[in-house]
DNA sequence: TGATTGAATGCAAGCGCTTACATTAATGAT
DNA sequence: ATCATTAATGTAAGCGCTTGCATTCAATCA
């Protein structure tokens, strides 16, 4: 009775249709569609017209089971909703569309919980590998993807300091280079805005990365007034204004990110405040809509897609078993833009 | 010899070794993960204390062959890089874990080919059902789908003539009831930037709304000016740019979404334009952004968490085998804010 | 010519789970 | 006490694919 039940017509064909129906075995199918040179020219083309005739297309879960491998990367990142991820989620799709690997995401909301629940879904749905934002998380969460053994890499980052494949640029270092911008045009107090910093040590090395300049500068690194908020524009705007209730009020607003930025400099406005000419403000991220703010926006800017299609690069090749050369961190630069001049004297 | 070869230690644990564990059988195992109230309350207990202490977890691939199901569920948008899809796959992710199944996404950037590629391939990959934006698409990808079996859920749009599935807003209605607004203010001359309409039907009816009203008004619909561009900030500037140039020039443009009003807005002031003195723009979807504009934005509010969460749960319903209803178009609003004001007279 | 080799193929054993069906135990109705 | 009914569990047959090993056959070598 053997290939009774996919005799029947209507159902999907199977490998044994396609076998049957080329004359061939199911191994041979089998080798055909995943080692095409491991066949002879012959049944290669046999099985190629039997595939398309029949309309076969593998079933999933029976390749995964047999193969131990689903062609399936997952990214787990903090939020789809800004452009900055999804900029370079995008690029990273693409790059492994052309390498056969289907990519399945999740977003945590800057929430360790949720991301280690995501992370635990991500590996039972059979994901061959793994993008992660940042290295900052529960060392279990490292053990048990070794003990799966799932690869990961994780993005964002560059700290030389950790022992884990990476991909990104240095955070500390990108703002180092903006602060250093903004004392050079004669700014003596700045402050800033920054995300969260709990969870997220991106964060927290921008902020480090001002520090350390003010602090060489002599300008007291350790004083600069810090407001952490949510990664939303209102929360940037209620920040700025809380900063510019100091006595003196800062000349210059660092922000850790464009999104923060901008709700400072509509809140500036809102404020009736001049910028540049009453204070400067920076961003991060350089959104593209950082050239369409009113003054555009000075900020950084960072090669997210860039950084995507390389995390795809490094994730293909450690999934089948390569290790890929740890990678030079990424440049970032400075776009020099409208709201960042020298302070008033 | 059962069970041999997972007895090795280190190896992933498997139901068997659960089952002999717990001094059940496989299939009470089975059962007492899927459906844990047809099994008795001991069993139950004992069958979960393996689990935990062996740390168990299904094989993915195992139980998709097996159940002929992978609770996960595809979803193709045109682009991640626009905040107001992100928000709403975000919102459709969230629902779609509290039921247990896990979303696969794709962006097709509103490349016909490339959506019936990665309906393809996410059909391929298992997914037991797909959210689609809009209904148009080859009619031969709907006979595919219907022919796997799999059911589709189409969003962002309500269009009661078609017959199909669907969970959105009429998009034709709303952006009628922004240019009633708009005319209501006394304005006469208005040109329309719109995002390009040859696959997409949402910016087709948006631009049938606005002219509905103005032929309605006895305001000559159908000599509405229209400039098509990409999706993106640059495009909206140049068209904005490009309508100016009309003699005499409209004094209000509307634009069909907040990315191109973005740009207009943005080259508005480049140009010297006060706005809304000069000239009124309006937007399409209320992006978090369109509060912080200087004016802050006047714009078409769309239910798009909403939407999202909605779509998951009728999804979830359809891979089940159910078939919900249709529902009503989601409500829009206008959210009048500073960018609309009568003409100058 | 017979032995050796290697390429191409086939055979068949799983991969780890679900589920139809069979079996047993417990409950209630008569 | 008897039988029908229901609940809980077990048995075992797949689900559709990959892959180790065996087989075949032609080319090559001594």
């Amino acid at each position: 009775m053997a290939g009774a039940q996919s005799d029947r017509k209507g159902a999907t064909p199977t490998l044994e249709d396609v076998a049957r129906l080329s004359g061939v075995s199911t191994a041979t199918v089998s080798r055909c569609l995943n080692f095409p040179n491991r066949v002879s020219e012959a049944a290669r083309t046999r099985v190629l017209s039997a595939v398309a005739e029949l309309g076969y297309s593998p079933n999933f879960g029976a390749r995964a089971l047999a193969a131990k491998r689903t062609n399936t990367i997952g990214a787990i990142i903090p939020t789809m909703e800004n452009a900055i991820f999804a900029r370079a989620l995008q690029a990273f799709q693409e790059e492994l569309r052309q390498n056969g690997v289907t990519m399945l995401v999740a977003s945590s909301s800057y929430k360790p919980e949720l991301e280690a629940e995501q992370i635990r879904t991500l590996v039972a749905r059979g994901a061959d590998g793994l993008l992660l934002i940042g290295h900052q998380r529960d060392p279990s969460l490292y053990e048990f993807l070794e003990k799966q053994g799932v690869p990961v890499l994780v993005a964002w980052v560059h700290d030389p300091n950790v022992n884990r494949l990476s991909i990104g640029f240095d955070n500390r270092a990108a703002m180092a280079e903006m602060t250093r911008e903004v004392i050079a045009k004669g700014h003596h107090r700045l402050a800033m805005i920054s995300a969260e910093t709990e969870h997220n040590e991106r964060a927290r090395e921008r902020i480090r990365g001002a520090k350390d300049v003010l602090t060489d500068a002599g300008l007291g690194g350790s004083d600069l007034p810090v407001i952490e908020t949510g990664n939303r524009i209102d929360g940037g705007a209620a920040a700025f204004e809380a900063h510019m209730q100091a006595d003196p009020a800062p000349t210059a607003v660092l922000c850790g990110n464009d999104v923060l930025a901008i709700g400072a400099l509509a809140k500036a406005r809102e404020m009736g405040l001049a910028v540049p000419e009453d204070v400067s403000i920076t961003g991060f991220d350089d959104l593209e809509i950082a050239r369409f703010t009113s003054p555009p926006m000075t900020t950084v800017r960072a090669p997210h897609q860039e950084m995507g299609r390389e995390a795809a690069k490094m994730l293909v090749q450690m999934v089948n078993g390569e290790a890929p050369d740890q990678r030079e961190p990424l440049e970032t630069t400075i776009s020099l833009r409208g709201t960042l001049a020298p302070p008033k004297v």
